[in-house]
DNA sequence: AAACCGTGTCACGCATTCGTAACGGCCTTG
DNA sequence: CAAGGCCGTTACGAATGCGTGACACGGTTT
């Protein structure tokens, strides 16, 4: 999943942060000042930064602004932690483009929230196919719907996003392991037989349009190019 | 470029958004009260107008309406800046059309995201429907009224959202997250399960009308398509 | 003050869905 | 041809998701 880098000189703020984001699925990196930010923000290119306003030496508007002067960070979305209010104008609004800001104390599920919400916005940019059409398959991603020759088929939300994850890797074989990490998140608790089953209930329900998916014995599932 | 008319009274803020605006490749023109706004509307004829709520004299509300009574000017776009977000209801759904809205603080490159976003609306002919008519129920969003085979139905602020945040989307599942995020605002830390409970007195009222509503078990709530 | 309304949360129960184990067939390999 | 892995299939207990009723809280009305 995603990595975020988390930038607060207090031990205890990072630790809850970390905490946090590594319960909604996050991966994290953390620093502690300044100049350890900017390092970690080029070394891991993080897909978003958390970042206190007060640091010791070099402090969050200065990170900010270099980051966004780097045309390797610039693209980096940062959300602001500040202590008080009356800063927020500045950081939102002058020449350093945070994108988002919290003031402390904050609670964690907002930290989430926001940061859940700067993630979808950054999505919308890179295209993403949403329907996929194969002979008398049709997938509609955002309607939730799958039709075979016209005829709905009703999959449960596992099916479901089993197979848009196969469709979406068209042509390229999905290992188990693979499978259980796109579309059982994080999960690895979870036996990779367990695909299989899955797979079986998918191809039963899909009909003639279960020729689309292909067992690749040894390795694992793919669905058809064309 | 397109041609997009900047409305505020505090000089900074006008200054924040032009220069934005004019980073991501649009010509501006700034108003700073409504009259002027007005006036500079019908002789620029703008692509788009970004309108603080609180103006002198004339505010914000008056030259949206204003606006969109004129033949002229019904067909631009507006987003409308408000400091909050108890007045967004009024602003989105009463007898004035905006097309969208930014609570201040807001972050720049989240202001241009909107603008490019409005404006791909735009040439997608993709129009704000404001009544929606399935079978025996009948939506109208800016009388905030609904009925049921020809018989008034009395919802609640938050059901009559919800209700249009899920006719607007027909037929695309919307997650609870998501009807969280539209129906009750950024600033809220509720639970995901309020939904249910909201959907269920919106089907209590709605009566047979319920039918619309889906359930998709895993996903989320679906109006249906037709 | 009392009553009411709109709202958010919780707990319970049911139905569906999920994950796993077990078995048996098929393909591969030697 | 036999053995061993790999996969499809079946069945079943566990877990989950959702609808529902009840309740608490704050704001407004009576």
């Amino acid at each position: 999943m995603a990595k975020i880098l988390v930038v607060d000189d207090e031990p205890d703020a990072v630790e809850l942060v970390e905490f946090n984001l590594k319960s909604a699925g996050y991966e994290v990196v953390t620093a502690a000042d300044g100049t350890e930010a900017l390092k970690k923000a080029r070394a891991h290119s993080p897909a978003m930064v958390v970042l206190d306003l007060m640091l010791p030496e070099v402090d969050g508007l200065e990170v900010c602004k270099i980051l966004r002067r780097d045309p390797a960070t610039s693209g980096i979305p940062i959300i602001m932690l500040t202590a008080k209010a009356a800063e927020i104008d500045r950081v939102l609004g002058l020449e350093l483009g945070a994108d988002d800001y919290i003031t402390k104390p904050f609670s964690p599920r907002e930290l989430v929230l926001r940061v859940k919400n700067l993630m979808k916005r950054g999505k919308g940019e890179e295209e993403k196919k949403d329907r996929f059409q194969l002979g008398e398959l049709v997938i509609d991603v955002p309607r939730h719907l799958v039709t075979v020759q016209g005829k709905r088929v009703d999959l449960t939300a596992t099916e479901f996003k089993l197979l848009t994850v196969l469709a979406q890797r068209r042509g390229r074989v999905q290992s188990r392991e693979q499978l259980l990490q796109d579309v059982w998140q994080y999960d690895n608790l979870i036996d990779t037989r367990t695909v299989d089953t899955h797979m079986r209930r998918l191809r039963e329900k899909l009909g003639r349009a279960a020729r689309y998916l292909d067992t690749v014995r040894g390795v694992g599932y793919r669905f058809v190019e064309n």
